[in-house]
Parts: structure tokens; C-alpha cells; sequence
DNA sequence: TTAACAAATGCACTTCCATTGCACTTACTA
DNA sequence: TAGTAAGTGCAATGGAAGTGCATTTGTTAA
């Protein structure tokens, strides 16, 4: 088991109080947090140095970005070893329609999708939206 | 063949110079458009106008929205009796990301996904990004 | 045919999210 | 410990979406 601190060196990446406090609140939340979430949860740190951050960590695989159709982009920690950049280990989300909540379902793989011919999938987006589990029950 | 005035009414749309306009430049586009190509296809017209114009297509499911993960929402006239509110009627969506593109694949129906127990499903977006045919050959 | 009403259009303005330039501060490295 | 590269904060910008209100246009019924 890896600290953070160790995490973010092996991605090159230079350890920050703001950036392991930023992960931390990724690592806790289960859910696909936007900007804004950060932002409210951080309220002395700068909007920038958060998009910043995230964007940095987006480049380095540590959070992938979900469009979950709400028109504000959001984020989730990736899995150990995942491989979101290159198109192997897609995973769907699915969004609430009544908490508004987004979700990686992690285990949940995108199926082969059949395009028409002279057409070269790279890259599949699935979003499922419904009533989740803690708003169904 | 219904004349698209016939159509327009036969969805309560009241029949101006402006909807007929847009609607023609719909047909005729093969992809999905954004208000600003509507915009530039109509200089003239006011911005509000063509929003406006767009949002009543969308509500009498003359035009479906479409979110390709640009950031930009598109549109694209909906098939003759389609039902794209009612969620059959669910197609996949290509979006180019050499010419920048997205096209409805009409017939390429989305295959049931299965979600978690607990976690109910009521519509699904779908959206294959990478090389259309015209930028492929 | 026209008066009255409802819907459509145009203009101005607002809000929200994303993004950037630049100055300043902090952290690594020689 | 000085020098340099990267991180942070502040201010400003831009784009897309949406709204309030006045004006124009279209429909309907007297
Ligand atoms: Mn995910
Ligand atoms: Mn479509
Ligand atoms: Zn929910
Ligand atoms: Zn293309």
C-alpha cells in the first residue's frame, strides 16, 4: 500500500500540502465531485490552484474526467492501475436524476460498440441515468 | 411525404418564416448542429430567436439533443416517429475527433445495460468518439 | 373587417463554468 | 545558500446558456 506522498512521486509529481489535501478529499468522497465541490470545500485555497491541480492530475491518470450530461464536468479518483487514457478499462457512470449524484461503476466495462464501416472507434462514453441505490430504496 | 409546414402543425407549432428557415437548414445539414452554426447560418436573426426556436423543436420532438462530450450541446432533427423522449428509440452517436463532427447512427440501436441491483435505468447516453468515414478514407 | 388576445421575435442583460496572464511564493537542486 | 523551476493567488476574459421585457406578428372571434 502506497502513501500518497509515494503516489504522486511515481507520477511525477511534486507533493504540495494543497495537492495531498485535494487527493485525500477525492480518496474519501464515492461519488464524481465537480469544481465547485472542491472550491466549497476548500474555501481559503484559490479556484485556480484547484483547477490547476485537477487538471494535473487528470494528465497524470490520477482522477479521470466525467461528463455526465449535467453540463459540469466532474471528477473521480482512477482505479489502481488503470488505463483510462488509452481506451482499454472503460468503465460506465451512471447519474442520479434525483440526488444528482454521479458514479463510477467501476466494474461495470463498456461492451463492444459496432460501428458502420470507414468508421475507427477510439473511444466509447457511457452514461447511464436513472434513481440510484440510496435513492431507490 | 408531408410538407414541413404540415409537419410543423400537426405538432401544434405555429408556422413562421424563421422555423421553416431553421428547420430546412437542419434537414439538410447531415450532422449535429450548434446554436452558434445556426447562428452563423443566419446572421440576421436574432440569437434568442434561434435558441428559442430550437428549445420548442426539442419539446415537440422535432429535434433531439445530443451531448458529445464537446461542451457544446448539438442538435439533429429526430427520425420520422421517433420516440427519443419516451427512451426506446435510443441510438449511438459518433463524434469525429479529426473533423470535429457528430452524426446520428440512426440504426444502431444501444444494447441494454445492466446496472447494479438497487440502481434503476431510465435513459442512457452513448457517444463513440474517433474517425468517421469521411476523415478515415 | 377589425379589435383583442396570444404567441413569436429582438434587444439587453445576467449567470455560470472554464480558462489564462502575470506577479508572487514555495520547493527542489547544484 | 543562491538560482531556477514549479506552484499558487488574483484579476480578468470568453463562451455558452438562459431570462425579462418591450415590440411585432399571427390567430381568432365579435
Ligand atoms: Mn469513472
Ligand atoms: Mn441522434
Ligand atoms: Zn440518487
Ligand atoms: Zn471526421
Amino acid at each position: 500500500m502506497k502513501t500518497i506522498e509515494q503516489l504522486l512521486e511515481s507520477k511525477q509529481i511534486r507533493v504540495t500540502a494543497m495537492r495531498l489535501l485535494i487527493y485525500k478529499f477525492l480518496a474519501e468522497k464515492k461519488v464524481a465531485v465537480t469544481l465547485s465541490d472542491i472550491e466549497n470545500a476548500f474555501e481559503k485555497a484559490d479556484r485556480t490552484t484547484l483547477y490547476r491541480t485537477i487538471k494535473t492530475f487528470e494528465e497524470k491518470v490520477i482522477v479521470h474526467q466525467i461528463d455526465d450530461g449535467t453540463g459540469i464536468t466532474k471528477y473521480a479518483l482512477c482505479e489502481q492501475g488503470c488505463n483510462c487514457d488509452i481506451k482499454t478499462d472503460l468503465h460506465l457512470h451512471f447519474h442520479c436524476n434525483n440526488c444528482n449524484e454521479t458514479i463510477c461503476l467501476t466494474d461495470h466495462k463498456i461492451p463492444q460498440i459496432k460501428v458502420p464501416d470507414g468508421f475507427v472507434s477510439e473511444n466509447v462514453n457511457l452514461v447511464v441515468k436513472g434513481i440510484c441505490d440510496k435513492c431507490s430504496s
